[in-house]
DNA sequence: CGAACAATTGACCGAATTCAATCCGTGTGG
DNA sequence: CCACACGGATTGAATTCGGTCAATTGTTCG
């Protein structure tokens, strides 16, 4: 169930997220403003964080775990319309009803900062704005690689981009030993990657167990992949060869 | 063949734009500033305005006319990410270098911005800054929108979700006349519908003929197309019912 | 008129979906 | 402790929607 919280650190300059969040540009005069009106909140895997047509009187940032933006039609097919990792921002500053579901994929801690004040501090202090303008510009850029990815990879190449996305943001935290076998956690279900894909859970299975087969990936558990070869990996993604991936 | 241009209007109070562009909400004072470091630029129609990889050195808003944003992968592949209409932005602040490839779809006319100039005064004149985040904002819920028709609508829904969209644009600018019968130009070839979609250009093509035959539209010549009950080709989107428009 | 290009239509094929059976790991109660 | 139920995942067989290849029809413009 949902509940107020407490993170396991004290205030924000020992906050994880401190550089890459909304707040990143704020000095700490700025920080002091925002820490009057945050608040934590923490869900456990799988429970919904919000409805769309909800109303919602905060913003937030992801602190940690991973969330979902889905959104469904009347006869229940669904499509995933984002990814939140943390420091990603959730809530559009000006709207108060939700325009997506939001669910807690995995353990899930925000940081929520009450709405008017936010919007207040938009107004009047340009590093928060000037924070979220990047933010948003880079999530338009991720919404639109995805696009191609929907719109014209085989389910072959839309899994292998999937794994490609989530293999670059765990090499960005671990540490990276070029030439050796990567691996990490998918914080997904079958149905979750399908959701995200475009596909049915079974095509997901289906080419999960062929990428392992052609010794692309490998499976420990359910859950737990490695990739022997990162520019295989890339190659089955159909991307360029650099891809941006550790250029 | 692109040229510089003169538009048919003075200066920017007489411009069409005016209060719709990243310039909407700045005084005539800041209008005067952008007024030094702004020259218009024209495409006539199927002109490339920008390859991806190329070095921009402006960015700029569409004054009339519509351009195509694409993706294309090695093997031809091509998705268009986003459709610019009149009022919408190229290129990003921070950013020289094109992320995708813009192409002039009709008879295009832009006001181009020089780059440093402009990123100055995004520093300095919080109204441009604050329009371009609502303007980006929007981008990605349309964005994301998309994200739905391309991963979870069948190819009818497809072509009637992209007929929707025109449709609706075209109904905020003329007289709409609740009703009656609703014409309009389609500004997109088969193609470049089938790339919008994700589909191939037979398909477009046949699925349009489909919806002629079932009387959800009717089309004079190849380009201009009529739509006798709104209502019905919303059903045939998959939409919510209101789904947005003119509630 | 004929070339070039856009659009339509048909026949066939194949990738992904659908429907259905089975497997597998985990937790629960007899 | 084992049986069994439950959800997630895998695998199989049949179907279908959209893609591919190819022929044909329009349409525009030198």
């Amino acid at each position: 169930m949902q509940h107020m919280a407490s993170p396991a650190f004290k205030n924000c300059s020992d906050c994880p997220i401190r550089h890459r969040a909304v707040c990143a540009k704020c000095d700490s005069d700025e920080l002091a403003l925002l820490e009057d009106i945050k608040y934590y909140r923490s869900f456990s895997a799988g429970q919904p964080v919000l409805w769309a047509g909800d109303h919602m009187d905060f913003v937030a940032s992801v602190v940690s775990g991973v969330a979902s933006l889905t959104q469904t039609m009347e006869d229940g097919r669904t499509q995933m319309v984002g990814l939140l990792l943390p420091s990603d921002f959730v809530g559009r500053p000006g709207r108060s009803v939700a325009t997506y579901t939001v669910t807690a994929t995995s353990d899930l801690m925000m940081c929520c900062f009450r709405r008017k004040p936010f919007e207040q501090m938009m107004d009047t202090t340009p590093h928060v704005a000037q924070r979220l303008l990047e933010m948003t510009l880079d999530e338009l850029d991720a919404a639109r690689e995805w696009m191609l990815v929907l719109g014209r990879k085989t389910a072959r190449e839309k899994i292998a981009s999937l794994l490609s996305i989530i293999a670059r943001r765990d090499a960005a935290f671990s540490t990276s030993n070029p030439g050796k076998a990567l691996t990490f956690e998918l914080p997904l279900t079958r149905e979750a990657m399908a959701d995200y894909l475009g596909l049915t859970l079974e095509t997901v299975s289906r080419q999960m167990s062929a990428l392992k087969r052609d010794g692309v990936i490998a499976l420990s558990g359910k859950r737990r992949i490695s990739v022997p070869d990162m520019d295989k990996l890339l190659f089955e993604a159909g991307d360029d060869s650099d891809g941006g991936f550790l250029t």
